[in-house]
DNA sequence: TCCCCGTCTGACACCGGTGTCATAATGTCG
DNA sequence: CGACATTATGACACCGGTGTCAGACGGGGA
C-alpha cells in the first residue's frame, strides 16, 4: 500500500495539484466536469488529505484543547464528551489539558501548550472560565477561546452557561416548601464562580420566603468529598441540628449522607439532604440525592461549536467582520430523589 | 511579536538552517562553538520549533491516541492522567478517542482516526486491549500500539497489566477466612477480559479452600451500576440468602449495597459486600467497600512510555533492531473497608 | 609532500498541502 | 467585431522544518 498524495490524485485525474486542492476545499471556479473527475479520483484512490501538511500550509492544526482542574471525574468526562462531539463533527481533534489553577505558573504552562501544540483554540471550563488574568492573556495573544459555565459575561467572548443561581434557588425553595426552616449550606470551592452563584440562590430563596439567614448554618467547602465530610461533622453536631442540608455539589452531599448514616440519623426523616450537579453518585447511593442536573455535555458542545465557527471565520480574509459575542444560557433541571422530605415533627 | 522560525535563528546565529536543525535534534558533528552560538540564539529569540512542520518533514505527529469504551468515569480519567504524564514527559500530546466496541464499524472508525489525525501510536485500554481483530488490523497497518490490562499476552507487543485473577482470589479468600461459605459473585462485561480473570480468581479461591462452587450464586453483570442492581435483586432474594457478595467492580457492588439497604439488611452483618477497582464510590458510601486497588495510572503511564520509546526507535534507521516485547505485571492491593465482616451467626 | 579520512557545514530538494498570479477560454456589451 | 469582464486552470513559490550530498578543513600515515 503506497501513499496517496495530492500529486497522485492530480495525475490520476489529469489535472494540477491546485485544482485538486480547490475541490478539496470546495472553492468556487471549478467546472463541474473537472470536479467530477477529481471526486472520482478521490474515491478510486481512497484519498485522504494529510492534515499535517494542511496545517503547515494554513498555519492551523485542527486541534483545540480543553482546560480543566476539577475534582469531579464525571464532570470532566461529560465536558470531554460534549467537546468531542462538536470537534468530530467539524473535523477537529481534542487535546485534554488538565492543569492546576493555583499552579505558580499557569500562564507559563498555557504559553508552553500554545507553543508546543499550536492548537487553534481553547475551551475554558470551571474554574478557568472566569480567570481574569488568563482571559486577558489569551486575548492579548489573540488565541480564540470559549468559556463554559462562566459567570462574568463581558460581551466579548463566547460563553455557554446554565443558571446556577436559579438552580440553587429552586432546590432551596423545594426544601422550604417541604417545611424546612433551618437549612444548612455547604459552599463550594472559592475559586469557582459557581460557588458564589449557588450561595446567592440559597440566600435569595430564604429571603423570598421570609426566612432569616443564619450564618452559623453555612460551612466552607471546596467541592471535594473530603471537605463535605468535614463540614458535615460540624453541621450534624449543631444544637439544635438543622433539619436539612444543601451542599453545593453531590460529592459533598454524599459525604453528609455518609456522616449522617454513621450517626444513625435517618435520611430524609431526621435530616434532608440536597446536592447539585446530578453526578452519578447521586443515584448510586441510598437514598438517592435530590439535586440539580445541568446539561454539561450540551453546554460544552455548544461552546466548542461556536469556537470552531470563530476559528474558521477568522481564517477568511473577512477579518473580524462579525463581532458576534455568543452568550447562551441553558436550563438546569431539578431532580427529586429520596433524600428530601418534610421534616419529622 | 513576529514569528520566530528556524530561518530567523539561523541568520541570527550566522549559520545555516540545517545546522540549527542539527542542534535542535542533538545530532553529532556540530562543533561546540557553533552549538553554543545556536543555543544562545534559541534563548535570546525565545524560539520554539513548529511541531507541525517537523511532523510534515518526518512524517510524525507527536500525538498518540487513547482508545476506550468504559462505563467508569474514574477509570477513564485515571487512564488519561497516566497517559498524559508519559506524553508530556516526552513532548507528545494525547488525543482521546472513546468509541464503541460493538459499533458496526470499529475498524472503519479506527481507520478514519488514523487517516485524519496521523497519530504516531495507539494505547488500547479495556475492552480493546484484547480485541483480536483490532490488534491484527493494527499490526497489518504497522501502527505502533500498547495495551493496558490485557490478558492475552502474545509476546509481540507492549502490554502492562495487573493481576486480576490474583486480586479476585485474595478478596474471595478474605471472605472465606472471615467465615463465609455462600459467596455470590457478579460477573463483569463479557467483552472485557478482566471479567474472566476475576471469575477465575473467585473459583480458585473457593477450590483451594474446599468450598463447592455453586452456579446459582453467580450472576451475569456488565460492570454497570444498573446491571449490579438487577443482579442484586436476584441474589438478595435467594433462599437461603448468601452471606456475602463479591461483585466484579465497585459500581455493581454499590448497587448491591443500595439494594440491601433498601431491604433493611445490615451491611456487613446481614450480608458482606466486596467490589473491585477501588473507584471513588467505594469510599464515598457507607459502609465503605472492601475492594482491590489497581495502579491504573501507573499501568497506563508505563504502557505509553514504552510505546513512545518504540515510536522513537522505529524512527531511527536501525529498523526493528530490538524486538523487545515488553510485558509488565504490576501488583494490585487489597483494601479492607467496612463492608466486609464475619457472618452473623 | 601527497593522499586518505573523519569532522563540520551549507546548498538544495523534499514532505504534502495552500496562496498568488499569469494565462487561456469563454461570455457580454457597445 | 473588438474591448473587456469573468471563469477555469496551472506554474510556481511558500509554510517550517528534515534528509541527502558535496565540499571545506585539519590531522595522521606513507
Amino acid at each position: 500500500m503506497k501513499k496517496i498524495t495530492i500529486n497522485s490524485v492530480a495525475s490520476y485525474a489529469g489535472v494540477s495539484k491546485k485544482t485538486v486542492s480547490r475541490v478539496l476545499n470546495n472553492e468556487p471556479n471549478v467546472s463541474d466536469v473537472t470536479r467530477e473527475k477529481v471526486l472520482k479520483a478521490f474515491k478510486e484512490l481512497d484519498y485522504t488529505p494529510n492534515p499535517i501538511a494542511r496545517g503547515l500550509a494554513r498555519n492551523r492544526s485542527f486541534i483545540i484543547a480543553c482546560l480543566y482542574d476539577n475534582p469531579s471525574k464525571s464532570y470532566i468526562t461529560r465536558l470531554q464528551s460534549g467537546a468531542l462531539a462538536a470537534c468530530h463533527q467539524h473535523g477537529f481533534n481534542l487535546l485534554i489539558h488538565p492543569c492546576e489553577l493555583r499552579g505558580q505558573a499557569l500562564l507559563d504552562n498555557i504559553e508552553q501548550l500554545l507553543q508546543t501544540s499550536r492548537i487553534d483554540g481553547l475551551v475554558l471550563t470551571p474554574p478557568f472560565s472566569d480567570h481574569g488574568e488568563l482571559v486577558a492573556f489569551l486575548r492579548q495573544k489573540k488565541v480564540p477561546f470559549a468559556r463554559v459555565a462562566s459567570v462574568k459575561l463581558d460581551d466579548e467572548s463566547i460563553s455557554v452557561r446554565s443558571n446556577d443561581e436559579q438552580g440553587a434557588f429552586e432546590i432551596t425553595e423545594l426544601l422550604i416548601e417541604l417545611g424546612h426552616k433551618d437549612i444548612a449550606f455547604i459552599k463550594g470551592h472559592p475559586d469557582h464562580s459557581a460557588t458564589e452563584q449557588r450561595f446567592n440562590g440559597y440566600r435569595r430563596a430564604l429571603a423570598e420566603h421570609g426566612i432569616a439567614y443564619q450564618e452559623h448554618l453555612v460551612e466552607e467547602g471546596n467541592f471535594s468529598y473530603h471537605s463535605g465530610a468535614d463540614s458535615a461533622e460540624t453541621i450534624l453536631h449543631l444544637d439544635p441540628r438543622p433539619t436539612a442540608v444543601f451542599a453545593s455539589n453531590d460529592y459533598m452531599a454524599a459525604a453528609v449522607l455518609k456522616a449522617a448514616t454513621q450517626m444513625d440519623l435517618k435520611v430524609p426523616d431526621d435530616i434532608a439532604i440536597a446536592g447539585f450537579d446530578n453526578a452519578p453518585i447521586a443515584r448510586h447511593i441510598w437514598p438517592g440525592l435530590t439535586t440539580i442536573a445541568q446539561p454539561v455535555e450540551e453546554m460544552t458542545r455548544l461552546a466548542v461549536e461556536h469556537l470552531i465557527e470563530q476559528i474558521n471565520q477568522g481564517d477568511n480574509g473577512d477579518e473580524e467582520q462579525q463581532k458576534e459575542p455568543l452568550q447562551i444560557t441553558l436550563e438546569a433541571k431539578l431532580i427529586c430523589r429520596e433524600s428530601t422530605a418534610a421534616p419529622k415533627s
